[in-house]
RNA sequence: GUGGCCGUAGCUCAGUUGGUUAGAGCGCCAGGUUGUGAUCCUGGAUGUCGGGGGUUCGAAUCCCCUCGGUCACCCCA
């Protein structure tokens, strides 16, 4: 394409005006909802001891071949971060907080994927975790959050999956019962499935080849395999979500990524995102996993939401539409001295979004400026102006509407003319 | 990582069976007499036709490699 000699990195790409104004407005609107919410953000480092990660579980692609892994100078083995969830784990186990401890993130996270519609190396991501406790209350709870971010920018066709994976002594019953019905139907599956069958039976569940699906829709059910607390809390959650009106599919064979997760497990996709990459986010506890990297034994759940790809499914569904970046006013300076960059200081003091030309251009040009800029009012000086201590006022719109106004009393006049 | 499709000005695209200085619309810039936009008229600038190699008298058009994008698988946000 255009010429020149650097480009972005695959899988990386230039948030301009006015992405880059809908992305912060997004992350704000997070936040307040978190906020409101009673969780507090963090900061975490994007990289982190390779280690932090890889505990992750190895037999997730996202550790196994997606990390973005290398040495530092010093010698360490760093990588850059591939989600959010260990960093706060990591970051609790340091800087122990008053349980539960609720926070919320927003920032870029890296997996050397494949590029695809909605799906980068360098992705961002909105999330909140809580860590140390129990109740399944909580989950739904962070369930809710995620519904009411979605709300306020206006998604309504977002599906809620739920599913519950059981605790850390269920986990191995069913994975055998699953590795024993997917053995027996071994000629069924694809090779890929038989690979996969190998380092992670679960996600065998997840195929989205039709020969494997049907398959995987005859597997024996993790539902049926819960312990007798791990059935109740699920009851629980999906009793509270119920109580608060928020509908949602259970679905059996929804497994997550990572290999982290024990009970609650839970996916927002959208509908009018029909690529493959429609999941807007997703998440669930993860009982086991701050003790697995060598912190205390705090139970743990959370979600994380894709910027990119809740801006796709915004952009199809036409709601959350940037919001309008033109300056109010500007500046038409034709004068020798520095009139327009006092008039444009003064504007600007009064916190009136103005701007002006550049470069001495002709009046017509500055004219032509101000129209595009989408600003409501001209404001011309020149040396009459200047003569008569005067401002000409032009109105925008249509075919404008031009007045004369004191130099000394341009802001109110502008002030009133925008009201 | 595997496979399909695509890659021409800032943007959207056209370019006929390979044939002379590569086009359109939009956008941008400048004019249409003295300091006035959006409309209208006139003129102008910008592309090593993603990159490299090959076939040919001659390639944006054919072949190979490569880079990038896209879609599906995979994976996931």
């Amino acid at each position: 394409m255009a010429r020149s000699e650097f480009q972005s990195l695959p899988g990386t790409r230039d948030l301009l005006e006015p992405d880059a104004s809908r992305f912060r407005s997004l992350v704000d609107l997070f936040a307040v909802e978190a906020r409101n919410a009673g969780f507090g953000q963090i900061v975490p480092p994007m990289f982190e001891d390779v280690g932090v990660f890889v505990r992750l579980g190895e037999a997730s692609d996202v550790v196994s071949k997606e990390l973005y892994a290398f040495e530092d100078k010093g010698g360490r083995s760093i990588a850059l971060r591939p989600e959010f969830t260990a960093s706060v784990c990591r970051v609790y186990s340091q800087h122990r907080q008053i349980l539960p401890w609720k926070t919320w993130y927003a920032g870029p996270s890296f997996r050397y994927d494949k590029p695809q519609k909605g799906r980068f190396r360098q992705f961002d991501q909105v999330g909140a975790e809580v860590i140390g406790s129990n109740d399944p209350d909580i989950d739904v709870e962070m369930i809710a959050l995620a519904w009411r971010f979605f709300a306020k920018l206006g998604l309504t066709d977002v599906t809620l999956l739920v599913n519950s994976l059981g605790d850390a002594e269920d986990r191995p019953r069913y994975l055998r019962a699953l590795q024993d019905f997917f053995s027996s139907r071994a000629d069924e599956l694809s090779e890929q499935a038989l690979e996969t069958l190998k380092v992670n039976p679960l996600r065998v569940l997840d195929s989205k080849r039709p020969g494997d699906a049907v398959v995987a829709a005859e597997a024996p059910v993790l539902v049926d395999f819960l312990s007798d607390d791990a059935r109740a809390a699920f009851e629980r959650v999906k009793a509270g979500l119920d109580a608060l009106g928020i509908p949602f599919t259970v679905a059996p064979r929804l497994v997550r990524g990572l290999d982290y997760y024990t009970r609650t497990a839970f996916e927002f996709a959208s509908a009018s995102l029909d690529a493959a990459q429609n999941a807007l986010g997703g998440g669930g506890r993860y009982d086991g996993l701050i003790e697995n990297l060598g912190g205390p034994p705090e139970p743990g759940v959370g979600f994380a939401i894709g910027v990119d790809r809740t801006l796709l499914a915004c952009d199809a569904a036409d709601v959350f539409r940037p919001t309008d970046l033109s300056p109010q006013v500007w500046v038409v300076a034709v004068t020798d001295g520095t009139e327009g960059l006092r008039l444009v200081e003064e504007l600007r003091q009064s916190g009136i979004r103005a701007d002006r030309s550049f470069d001495g251009r002709s009046m017509k040009a500055q004219m032509k400026a101000a129209n595009r800029s989408g600003a409501e009012i001209a404001l011309i000086i020149g040396d009459d102006e200047v003569a008569s201590g005067t401002v000409s006022v032009r109105t925008m719109r249509g075919d404008g509407q031009q007045e004369s106004a004191q130099r000394a009393e341009i802001v109110e006049k502008v002030r009133s003319l925008l009201s």
